[in-house]
RNA sequence: GUGGUUGUAGCUCAGUAGGUUAGAGCGCUAGAUUGUGGUUCUAGAGGUCGCCGGUUCGAAACCGGUCUUCCACCCCA
Protein backbone atom coordinates (compact mmCIF):
# COMPACT_ATOMS: atom_id res chain seq x y z
CA UNK A 1 0.00 0.00 0.00
CA UNK A 2 1.29 3.57 -0.92
CA UNK A 3 1.14 6.14 1.82
CA UNK A 4 -0.72 9.02 1.27
CA UNK A 5 -2.70 11.92 2.86
CA UNK A 6 -5.53 13.56 1.74
CA UNK A 7 -6.02 15.89 -0.65
CA UNK A 8 -5.42 19.30 1.02
CA UNK A 9 -3.42 18.63 3.75
CA UNK A 10 0.20 18.64 4.78
CA UNK A 11 2.77 16.65 6.79
CA UNK A 12 5.32 19.33 8.35
CA UNK A 13 8.62 18.49 8.95
CA UNK A 14 11.07 19.28 11.67
CA UNK A 15 12.23 22.54 9.98
CA UNK A 16 8.78 23.27 9.10
CA UNK A 17 7.18 22.46 12.47
CA UNK A 18 10.21 25.24 13.66
CA UNK A 19 9.35 27.59 11.31
CA UNK A 20 5.12 27.65 11.86
CA UNK A 21 6.18 27.88 15.63
CA UNK A 22 8.09 31.05 15.37
CA UNK A 23 5.24 32.84 13.25
CA UNK A 24 3.08 31.57 15.83
CA UNK A 25 5.27 32.39 19.08
CA UNK A 26 5.43 35.97 17.41
CA UNK A 27 1.59 36.71 17.25
CA UNK A 28 0.68 35.05 20.16
CA UNK A 29 3.37 37.23 21.83
CA UNK A 30 1.74 40.32 20.09
CA UNK A 31 -1.86 39.23 20.94
CA UNK A 32 -1.10 38.54 25.01
CA UNK A 33 0.94 42.25 24.72
CA UNK A 34 -1.72 44.03 23.57
CA UNK A 35 -4.08 42.16 26.32
CA UNK A 36 -5.98 39.18 24.90
CA UNK A 37 -6.44 35.52 26.42
CA UNK A 38 -5.79 32.64 24.53
CA UNK A 39 -9.22 30.00 24.46
CA UNK A 40 -9.98 26.70 22.59
CA UNK A 41 -12.73 25.39 21.10
CA UNK A 42 -13.67 21.30 19.61
CA UNK A 43 -12.47 20.64 16.28
CA UNK A 44 -16.01 19.58 15.62
CA UNK A 45 -19.50 21.30 16.57
CA UNK A 46 -22.72 20.24 16.17
CA UNK A 47 -23.63 21.01 12.37
CA UNK A 48 -26.52 23.07 13.55
CA UNK A 49 -24.15 25.61 15.18
CA UNK A 50 -21.82 25.86 11.80
CA UNK A 51 -24.62 25.09 9.10
CA UNK A 52 -26.02 28.73 7.32
CA UNK A 53 -23.67 31.12 8.93
CA UNK A 54 -21.36 31.22 5.76
CA UNK A 55 -23.95 31.27 3.52
CA UNK A 56 -24.67 28.62 0.46
CA UNK A 57 -21.29 28.62 -0.21
CA UNK A 58 -19.92 28.23 2.28
CA UNK A 59 -22.27 25.12 4.19
CA UNK A 60 -21.00 23.34 0.64
CA UNK A 61 -17.37 23.70 1.79
CA UNK A 62 -18.14 22.45 5.82
CA UNK A 63 -16.58 18.78 6.32
CA UNK A 64 -19.51 16.76 7.77
CA UNK A 65 -19.25 14.13 9.81
CA UNK A 66 -21.15 10.79 9.88
CA UNK A 67 -22.91 10.14 12.40
CA UNK A 68 -21.52 7.05 14.25
CA UNK A 69 -23.78 3.68 14.53
CA UNK A 70 -25.54 2.29 11.87
CA UNK A 71 -26.60 5.79 10.56
CA UNK A 72 -28.86 4.72 7.99
CA UNK A 73 -31.77 2.59 9.59
CA UNK A 74 -33.26 5.68 10.92
CA UNK A 75 -33.26 7.59 7.62
CA UNK A 76 -36.86 7.20 5.73
CA UNK A 77 -36.96 5.32 2.41
CA UNK A 78 -38.78 7.53 0.57
CA UNK A 79 -35.48 10.47 1.44
CA UNK A 80 -32.76 8.07 0.07
CA UNK A 81 -34.72 7.33 -2.84
CA UNK A 82 -34.89 10.43 -3.81
CA UNK A 83 -31.27 11.02 -3.58
CA UNK A 84 -31.12 14.26 -2.27
CA UNK A 85 -28.32 15.01 -0.65
CA UNK A 86 -29.39 18.48 1.20
CA UNK A 87 -32.23 16.73 2.48
CA UNK A 88 -30.55 13.75 3.57
CA UNK A 89 -27.12 14.74 5.08
CA UNK A 90 -28.51 16.78 8.28
CA UNK A 91 -30.42 12.90 8.81
CA UNK A 92 -26.80 11.20 8.83
CA UNK A 93 -24.75 13.81 10.14
CA UNK A 94 -25.01 15.85 13.04
CA UNK A 95 -21.60 17.25 13.85
CA UNK A 96 -18.92 18.87 11.51
CA UNK A 97 -15.56 20.31 11.77
CA UNK A 98 -15.15 24.13 12.29
CA UNK A 99 -14.84 25.90 9.18
CA UNK A 100 -13.47 29.13 11.03
CA UNK A 101 -12.40 30.04 14.52
CA UNK A 102 -15.48 32.96 14.98
CA UNK A 103 -18.47 31.35 14.72
CA UNK A 104 -17.21 29.17 17.34
CA UNK A 105 -16.31 31.92 19.54
CA UNK A 106 -19.62 33.30 19.53
CA UNK A 107 -21.24 29.71 20.34
CA UNK A 108 -18.45 30.17 23.19
CA UNK A 109 -19.77 33.90 24.01
CA UNK A 110 -22.93 32.91 24.46
CA UNK A 111 -22.51 29.82 26.34
CA UNK A 112 -20.47 31.09 28.79
CA UNK A 113 -21.36 34.88 29.16
CA UNK A 114 -21.86 34.35 32.75
CA UNK A 115 -18.46 33.36 33.36
CA UNK A 116 -16.76 35.72 30.79
CA UNK A 117 -15.72 39.56 32.14
CA UNK A 118 -16.80 42.03 29.49
CA UNK A 119 -15.38 43.09 27.36
CA UNK A 120 -13.51 39.93 26.04
CA UNK A 121 -10.45 39.93 24.29
CA UNK A 122 -9.63 36.53 23.48
CA UNK A 123 -7.33 34.90 20.64
CA UNK A 124 -7.04 31.78 19.15
CA UNK A 125 -4.56 29.49 17.02
CA UNK A 126 -6.24 26.04 15.70
CA UNK A 127 -6.41 24.37 12.59
CA UNK A 128 -10.14 24.90 10.82
CA UNK A 129 -11.09 22.67 7.32
CA UNK A 130 -12.71 23.21 4.41
CA UNK A 131 -13.74 20.81 1.78
CA UNK A 132 -12.51 23.27 -0.91
CA UNK A 133 -10.91 21.92 -3.81
CA UNK A 134 -7.02 23.08 -3.21
CA UNK A 135 -4.73 25.52 -5.20
CA UNK A 136 -1.89 27.64 -4.17
CA UNK A 137 -1.82 29.05 -0.54
CA UNK A 138 -5.32 27.20 -0.36
CA UNK A 139 -5.73 23.91 1.54
CA UNK A 140 -8.05 21.66 3.48
CA UNK A 141 -6.81 21.91 7.04
CA UNK A 142 -4.89 25.45 7.29
CA UNK A 143 -4.72 27.53 10.93
CA UNK A 144 -5.96 30.54 11.48
CA UNK A 145 -4.97 32.98 14.91
CA UNK A 146 -7.52 34.94 15.54
CA UNK A 147 -7.94 37.89 18.10
CA UNK A 148 -11.61 39.08 19.08
CA UNK A 149 -12.80 41.81 21.42
CA UNK A 150 -16.65 41.02 21.91
CA UNK A 151 -18.48 43.42 23.92
CA UNK A 152 -17.21 47.09 23.33
CA UNK A 153 -17.92 49.26 20.27
CA UNK A 154 -15.29 51.80 20.90
CA UNK A 155 -13.48 53.17 18.01
CA UNK A 156 -10.29 52.05 19.75
CA UNK A 157 -10.47 48.85 19.07
CA UNK A 158 -10.41 49.43 15.56
CA UNK A 159 -7.23 51.30 15.71
CA UNK A 160 -5.43 48.80 18.16
CA UNK A 161 -5.86 45.99 15.46
CA UNK A 162 -4.30 48.15 12.94
CA UNK A 163 -2.08 48.80 15.12
CA UNK A 164 -1.65 44.54 16.42
CA UNK A 165 -1.36 43.77 12.83
CA UNK A 166 1.70 46.67 12.06
CA UNK A 167 3.52 45.25 15.00
CA UNK A 168 3.15 41.29 14.10
CA UNK A 169 4.08 42.14 10.56
CA UNK A 170 6.87 44.40 11.70
CA UNK A 171 8.34 41.65 14.71
CA UNK A 172 7.80 39.03 11.32
CA UNK A 173 10.31 40.92 9.28
CA UNK A 174 7.79 41.48 6.69
CA UNK A 175 7.44 45.10 6.10
CA UNK A 176 5.65 47.59 3.61
CA UNK A 177 2.61 45.46 4.38
CA UNK A 178 -0.74 46.52 3.03
CA UNK A 179 -3.55 46.76 5.73
CA UNK A 180 -6.64 47.73 3.47
CA UNK A 181 -9.72 49.29 5.07
CA UNK A 182 -13.28 49.37 4.48
CA UNK A 183 -16.77 49.80 6.03
CA UNK A 184 -19.35 47.75 5.66
CA UNK A 185 -21.88 50.80 6.24
CA UNK A 186 -20.08 52.50 3.20
CA UNK A 187 -20.83 49.75 0.92
CA UNK A 188 -24.62 49.62 2.47
CA UNK A 189 -24.54 53.44 1.64
CA UNK A 190 -23.32 53.21 -1.99
CA UNK A 191 -26.17 50.27 -2.39
CA UNK A 192 -28.51 52.93 -1.02
CA UNK A 193 -27.16 55.50 -3.28
CA UNK A 194 -27.93 53.66 -5.96
CA UNK A 195 -31.25 52.30 -5.11
CA UNK A 196 -29.85 48.77 -5.45
CA UNK A 197 -30.41 47.86 -1.34
CA UNK A 198 -31.40 44.75 -1.80
CA UNK A 199 -28.71 43.72 -4.41
CA UNK A 200 -25.85 44.69 -1.80
CA UNK A 201 -24.36 41.38 -1.92
CA UNK A 202 -24.12 41.37 -5.79
CA UNK A 203 -23.06 45.01 -5.88
CA UNK A 204 -19.94 44.26 -3.00
CA UNK A 205 -19.08 40.88 -4.53
CA UNK A 206 -18.73 42.54 -8.22
CA UNK A 207 -17.03 45.79 -6.54
CA UNK A 208 -14.40 43.71 -4.89
CA UNK A 209 -12.88 42.07 -8.19
CA UNK A 210 -12.23 45.72 -9.53
CA UNK A 211 -8.37 45.10 -9.39
CA UNK A 212 -8.80 41.61 -10.80
CA UNK A 213 -11.52 42.33 -13.77
CA UNK A 214 -11.52 45.57 -14.21
CA UNK A 215 -13.81 48.32 -14.53
CA UNK A 216 -15.24 46.81 -17.73
CA UNK A 217 -15.78 43.30 -16.08
CA UNK A 218 -17.41 44.63 -12.69
CA UNK A 219 -19.75 47.11 -14.90
CA UNK A 220 -20.66 43.55 -16.71
CA UNK A 221 -20.97 41.60 -13.83
CA UNK A 222 -23.07 44.32 -12.16
CA UNK A 223 -25.59 44.81 -15.30
CA UNK A 224 -25.36 40.80 -15.30
CA UNK A 225 -27.10 40.94 -11.69
CA UNK A 226 -29.75 43.23 -12.28
CA UNK A 227 -28.18 46.70 -11.27
CA UNK A 228 -29.11 49.21 -13.58
CA UNK A 229 -26.80 51.21 -16.17
CA UNK A 230 -27.27 54.65 -13.87
CA UNK A 231 -27.07 52.89 -10.94
CA UNK A 232 -23.95 52.38 -12.20
CA UNK A 233 -22.90 56.00 -13.61
CA UNK A 234 -23.58 57.09 -9.68
CA UNK A 235 -20.52 55.12 -8.57
CA UNK A 236 -18.58 55.50 -11.08
CA UNK A 237 -16.10 57.52 -9.46
CA UNK A 238 -15.38 54.43 -6.84
CA UNK A 239 -14.00 53.17 -9.70
CA UNK A 240 -10.75 55.25 -10.01
CA UNK A 241 -10.11 56.31 -6.67
CA UNK A 242 -7.22 58.29 -5.90
CA UNK A 243 -5.48 60.28 -2.97
CA UNK A 244 -4.23 59.49 0.03
CA UNK A 245 -7.05 58.55 2.81
CA UNK A 246 -8.39 61.62 4.44
CA UNK A 247 -8.79 62.86 0.35
CA UNK A 248 -10.89 59.96 -0.84
CA UNK A 249 -12.73 60.08 2.79
CA UNK A 250 -13.90 63.64 1.48
CA UNK A 251 -14.96 62.31 -1.88
CA UNK A 252 -17.05 59.43 0.14
CA UNK A 253 -18.38 62.53 2.25
CA UNK A 254 -19.64 63.95 -0.58
CA UNK A 255 -20.85 61.05 -2.47
CA UNK A 256 -22.62 59.64 0.35
CA UNK A 257 -24.03 62.72 1.92
CA UNK A 258 -27.81 61.58 1.33
CA UNK A 259 -27.15 58.44 3.31
CA UNK A 260 -26.72 58.21 7.22
CA UNK A 261 -25.48 55.00 7.18
CA UNK A 262 -23.06 55.83 4.43
CA UNK A 263 -22.16 59.07 6.18
CA UNK A 264 -21.64 56.84 9.60
CA UNK A 265 -19.14 54.61 7.83
CA UNK A 266 -17.09 57.48 6.71
CA UNK A 267 -16.80 58.91 10.08
CA UNK A 268 -16.09 55.65 11.56
CA UNK A 269 -12.93 55.47 9.15
CA UNK A 270 -11.81 58.80 9.81
CA UNK A 271 -11.84 58.40 13.31
CA UNK A 272 -9.68 55.29 12.64
CA UNK A 273 -7.65 57.04 9.99
CA UNK A 274 -6.60 60.08 11.83
CA UNK A 275 -5.65 57.87 15.21
CA UNK A 276 -3.28 55.79 13.22
CA UNK A 277 -1.92 58.71 11.99
CA UNK A 278 -0.95 60.80 15.06
CA UNK A 279 0.12 57.31 17.00
CA UNK A 280 2.21 56.65 13.90
CA UNK A 281 3.03 52.84 12.21
CA UNK A 282 6.15 51.03 12.00
CA UNK A 283 6.52 49.49 9.12
CA UNK A 284 2.92 48.70 7.76
CA UNK A 285 0.47 51.54 5.78
CA UNK A 286 -3.09 51.94 5.87
CA UNK A 287 -5.22 52.32 2.95
CA UNK A 288 -8.98 52.79 2.50
CA UNK A 289 -9.93 50.82 -0.02
CA UNK A 290 -13.75 50.56 -0.72
CA UNK A 291 -13.45 47.85 -2.95
CA UNK A 292 -12.77 45.91 -0.23
CA UNK A 293 -15.81 43.34 0.63
CA UNK A 294 -14.93 40.47 1.85
CA UNK A 295 -17.46 37.28 1.54
CA UNK A 296 -18.38 36.86 4.95
CA UNK A 297 -21.80 38.28 5.64
CA UNK A 298 -22.14 39.17 9.30
CA UNK A 299 -19.61 41.90 9.06
CA UNK A 300 -21.70 45.25 10.01
CA UNK A 301 -18.93 47.97 10.49
CA UNK A 302 -15.00 48.06 9.33
CA UNK A 303 -13.58 45.36 7.59
CA UNK A 304 -10.14 44.71 7.02
CA UNK A 305 -7.77 42.92 4.69
CA UNK A 306 -3.93 42.41 4.90
CA UNK A 307 -1.52 42.01 1.40
CA UNK A 308 1.72 42.27 0.29
CA UNK A 309 2.67 42.93 -2.68
CA UNK A 310 5.89 41.38 -2.56
CA UNK A 311 4.26 37.38 -2.80
CA UNK A 312 1.39 37.11 -5.34
CA UNK A 313 -1.00 35.31 -2.61
CA UNK A 314 -3.62 36.97 -1.80
CA UNK A 315 -4.89 38.32 1.56
CA UNK A 316 -2.55 37.28 4.66
CA UNK A 317 -5.21 38.53 7.01
CA UNK A 318 -8.73 39.72 7.35
CA UNK A 319 -11.14 40.75 9.93
CA UNK A 320 -13.98 43.53 10.46
CA UNK A 321 -16.77 44.11 12.80
CA UNK A 322 -19.81 42.10 13.68
CA UNK A 323 -22.46 44.26 15.17
CA UNK A 324 -24.59 40.81 15.89
CA UNK A 325 -22.46 37.58 15.35
CA UNK A 326 -23.49 36.33 18.64
CA UNK A 327 -27.26 37.17 18.23
CA UNK A 328 -28.09 34.12 16.11
CA UNK A 329 -26.90 32.06 19.05
CA UNK A 330 -29.37 34.41 21.26
CA UNK A 331 -27.21 36.92 23.01
CA UNK A 332 -28.55 40.47 21.58
CA UNK A 333 -26.36 43.80 21.66
CA UNK A 334 -23.11 42.78 21.75
CA UNK A 335 -20.60 43.80 19.17
CA UNK A 336 -17.29 42.01 18.37
CA UNK A 337 -14.49 43.06 16.27
CA UNK A 338 -11.80 40.99 14.89
CA UNK A 339 -8.93 39.74 13.05
CA UNK A 340 -7.28 36.64 11.80
CA UNK A 341 -3.88 35.98 10.24
CA UNK A 342 -3.75 33.02 8.03
CA UNK A 343 -0.66 31.17 9.25
CA UNK A 344 0.31 28.96 6.18
CA UNK A 345 0.26 31.92 3.72
CA UNK A 346 2.42 33.89 6.13
CA UNK A 347 4.35 31.04 6.13
CA UNK A 348 4.85 30.83 2.33
CA UNK A 349 5.58 34.48 2.18
CA UNK A 350 8.12 34.39 4.76
CA UNK A 351 9.70 31.90 2.73
CA UNK A 352 10.00 32.90 -0.49
CA UNK A 353 11.43 36.75 0.79
CA UNK A 354 14.03 34.29 2.69
CA UNK A 355 12.66 35.74 6.44
CA UNK A 356 13.67 32.66 8.32
CA UNK A 357 17.36 32.93 8.68
CA UNK A 358 16.71 33.56 12.51
CA UNK A 359 14.94 30.34 12.81
CA UNK A 360 16.87 27.51 14.11
CA UNK A 361 16.15 23.83 14.41
CA UNK A 362 16.04 22.63 17.84
CA UNK A 363 19.28 20.26 18.11
CA UNK A 364 21.80 18.63 20.29
CA UNK A 365 25.03 21.37 20.43
CA UNK A 366 27.06 18.06 21.41
CA UNK A 367 26.73 14.59 20.64
CA UNK A 368 28.63 11.79 21.91
CA UNK A 369 30.12 8.77 20.00
CA UNK A 370 28.95 5.22 21.36
CA UNK A 371 32.51 2.86 21.41
CA UNK A 372 30.23 -0.27 23.30
CA UNK A 373 28.67 -0.20 26.72
CA UNK A 374 31.09 0.08 29.04
CA UNK A 375 32.15 3.92 27.26
CA UNK A 376 28.51 4.47 26.59
CA UNK A 377 27.63 3.96 30.43
CA UNK A 378 30.27 6.26 31.28
CA UNK A 379 29.20 9.01 28.40
CA UNK A 380 25.54 8.74 29.94
CA UNK A 381 26.88 10.55 32.71
CA UNK A 382 29.13 13.12 31.55
CA UNK A 383 25.51 13.61 29.53
CA UNK A 384 23.41 13.58 32.04
CA UNK A 385 25.14 16.56 33.76
CA UNK A 386 25.49 18.72 30.88
CA UNK A 387 21.87 18.41 30.31
CA UNK A 388 21.50 19.45 33.94
CA UNK A 389 23.06 22.23 33.33
CA UNK A 390 20.67 23.07 30.19
CA UNK A 391 23.95 21.65 27.50
CA UNK A 392 21.61 20.00 24.66
CA UNK A 393 23.52 16.82 24.36
CA UNK A 394 23.14 13.48 23.37
CA UNK A 395 24.92 9.79 23.40
CA UNK A 396 24.58 7.64 19.67
CA UNK A 397 22.37 5.07 20.80
CA UNK A 398 24.00 2.20 18.64
CA UNK A 399 27.86 0.94 18.51
CA UNK A 400 28.22 1.53 14.86
CA UNK A 401 31.23 2.38 12.82
CA UNK A 402 32.41 5.36 13.24
CA UNK A 403 32.36 6.77 10.24
CA UNK A 404 28.53 5.94 10.05
CA UNK A 405 28.40 8.17 13.68
CA UNK A 406 30.26 10.97 12.28
CA UNK A 407 28.43 10.72 9.36
CA UNK A 408 24.89 11.31 11.42
CA UNK A 409 26.21 14.19 13.44
CA UNK A 410 27.70 15.76 10.37
CA UNK A 411 23.99 15.53 8.34
CA UNK A 412 22.17 17.07 11.71
CA UNK A 413 24.88 19.89 11.47
CA UNK A 414 25.78 19.51 15.37
CA UNK A 415 28.57 21.68 16.02
CA UNK A 416 30.81 19.54 18.21
CA UNK A 417 31.18 15.36 18.63
CA UNK A 418 32.76 14.29 21.70
CA UNK A 419 35.20 10.68 21.43
CA UNK A 420 35.65 8.92 24.51
CA UNK A 421 37.26 5.28 24.32
CA UNK A 422 39.51 3.25 26.73
CA UNK A 423 41.84 5.86 26.68
CA UNK A 424 39.94 8.80 27.47
CA UNK A 425 38.07 6.72 29.87
CA UNK A 426 41.57 5.92 31.75
CA UNK A 427 42.73 9.57 31.89
CA UNK A 428 39.24 10.63 32.64
CA UNK A 429 39.41 13.21 29.54
CA UNK A 430 37.47 14.09 26.26
CA UNK A 431 38.78 14.31 22.60
CA UNK A 432 36.60 17.41 21.40
CA UNK A 433 35.91 17.60 17.73
CA UNK A 434 34.74 20.92 16.37
CA UNK A 435 32.71 19.27 13.26
CA UNK A 436 33.43 23.14 11.50
CA UNK A 437 36.77 22.98 11.46
CA UNK A 438 37.60 20.04 12.10
CA UNK A 439 39.59 20.60 14.94
CA UNK A 440 40.66 17.81 17.93
CA UNK A 441 41.64 18.56 21.50
CA UNK A 442 41.90 16.26 24.61
CA UNK A 443 40.30 17.68 27.34
CA UNK A 444 38.49 17.59 30.79
CA UNK A 445 35.22 18.05 31.35
CA UNK A 446 35.69 21.85 32.97
CA UNK A 447 37.28 22.60 29.47
CA UNK A 448 34.92 20.92 27.36
CA UNK A 449 32.24 22.83 28.80
CA UNK A 450 33.84 25.78 28.18
CA UNK A 451 34.59 24.77 24.51
CA UNK A 452 31.39 24.19 23.60
CA UNK A 453 30.37 27.18 25.26
CA UNK A 454 32.55 29.81 23.38
C1' G B 1 -19.29 22.78 -8.09
C1' U B 2 -16.92 24.24 -13.54
C1' G B 3 -12.57 24.08 -16.85
C1' G B 4 -7.53 22.74 -17.62
C1' U B 5 -3.02 20.15 -15.95
C1' U B 6 0.14 16.30 -13.70
C1' G B 7 1.57 11.10 -12.26
C1' U B 8 8.06 6.59 -14.53
C1' A B 9 13.49 4.33 -8.61
C1' G B 10 13.41 7.32 -1.86
C1' C B 11 13.82 12.55 -4.52
C1' U B 12 14.24 15.58 -9.30
C1' C B 13 13.31 14.18 -14.05
C1' A B 14 14.63 11.71 -19.20
C1' G B 15 12.38 8.08 -22.40
C1' U B 16 8.90 5.77 -26.86
C1' A B 17 5.46 7.96 -34.57
C1' G B 18 3.32 0.94 -29.65
C1' G B 19 8.38 -4.00 -30.27
C1' U B 20 13.75 -8.14 -26.40
C1' U B 21 16.32 -7.06 -20.23
C1' A B 22 12.88 0.84 -18.64
C1' G B 23 17.47 5.17 -17.98
C1' A B 24 20.29 9.56 -15.66
C1' G B 25 21.61 12.71 -11.58
C1' C B 26 21.09 13.04 -6.44
C1' G B 27 20.17 9.93 -2.23
C1' C B 28 20.85 4.94 0.02
C1' U B 29 24.16 0.42 1.17
C1' A B 30 29.13 -1.59 0.96
C1' G B 31 34.35 -0.99 -0.01
C1' A B 32 38.99 2.02 -0.92
C1' U B 33 39.92 4.27 4.87
C1' U B 34 39.51 -1.88 11.45
C1' G B 35 39.24 5.68 16.22
C1' U B 36 37.07 10.22 12.24
C1' G B 37 32.18 13.43 8.75
C1' G B 38 31.97 17.02 4.59
C1' U B 39 35.69 15.82 -1.26
C1' U B 40 37.01 11.75 -4.61
C1' C B 41 36.91 6.74 -6.80
C1' U B 42 34.67 1.68 -7.26
C1' A B 43 30.68 -1.71 -6.74
C1' G B 44 25.64 -2.84 -5.33
C1' A B 45 20.48 -2.63 -3.95
C1' G B 46 16.02 -0.34 -5.46
C1' G B 47 10.58 0.28 -10.45
C1' U B 48 3.91 -4.94 -11.64
C1' C B 49 5.99 3.20 -15.46
C1' G B 50 -0.75 6.16 -10.08
C1' C B 51 -4.94 2.50 -10.19
C1' C B 52 -8.91 -0.22 -13.01
C1' G B 53 -10.65 -1.54 -17.66
C1' G B 54 -10.37 -1.40 -23.22
C1' U B 55 -7.80 -1.50 -28.27
C1' U B 56 -3.57 -4.70 -30.05
C1' C B 57 0.08 -10.53 -31.73
C1' G B 58 2.38 -7.01 -28.26
C1' A B 59 0.87 -1.06 -23.96
C1' A B 60 4.86 2.63 -19.49
C1' A B 61 3.41 4.81 -24.44
C1' C B 62 -3.06 4.79 -27.74
C1' C B 63 -8.46 5.16 -25.69
C1' G B 64 -12.11 5.39 -21.43
C1' G B 65 -12.88 5.72 -16.29
C1' U B 66 -10.94 6.73 -11.47
C1' C B 67 -7.62 8.73 -7.85
C1' U B 68 -3.69 12.25 -7.22
C1' U B 69 -0.73 17.02 -8.27
C1' C B 70 -0.75 21.88 -9.67
C1' C B 71 -3.50 26.06 -11.86
C1' A B 72 -7.74 29.27 -13.19
C1' C B 73 -13.00 30.23 -12.05
C1' C B 74 -16.61 30.14 -7.91
C1' C B 75 -15.44 31.24 -3.15
C1' C B 76 -11.80 32.38 0.30
C1' A B 77 -7.12 32.47 4.69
Amino acid sequence: MKPTIPKGTRDFSPTEVTKRNYIFDTIKTVFETFGFQPIETPSFENSNTLMGKYGDEGDRLIFKILNSGDYLKKVDDKLLKDKNSVRTTPKISEKALRYDLTVPFARYVVQHQNDIVFPFKRYQMQPVWRADRPQKGRFREFYQCDADVVGSKSLWQEVEFVQLYDEVFTKLGLTETIIKLNNRKILSGIAEIIGAKDKLLDFTVALDKLDKIGIEGVTNEMLGKGISQEAIEKVRPLFNFTGDNLEKLEQLKDLLSASEEGTQGVEDLEFIVENIEKLGLSSARLEIDVTLARGLNYYTGAIFEVQTDKVAIGSIGGGGRYDDLTGIFGLKNISGIGISFGLDRIYMVLEELNLFKRVVLPKPTLVFINFGEKEAGYCMQTIKKLREMGIKSDLYPDNVKLKKQMNYANRREIPFVALVGEQEMQENNYTLKNMHTGEQTLCNLDDLIRLIKS
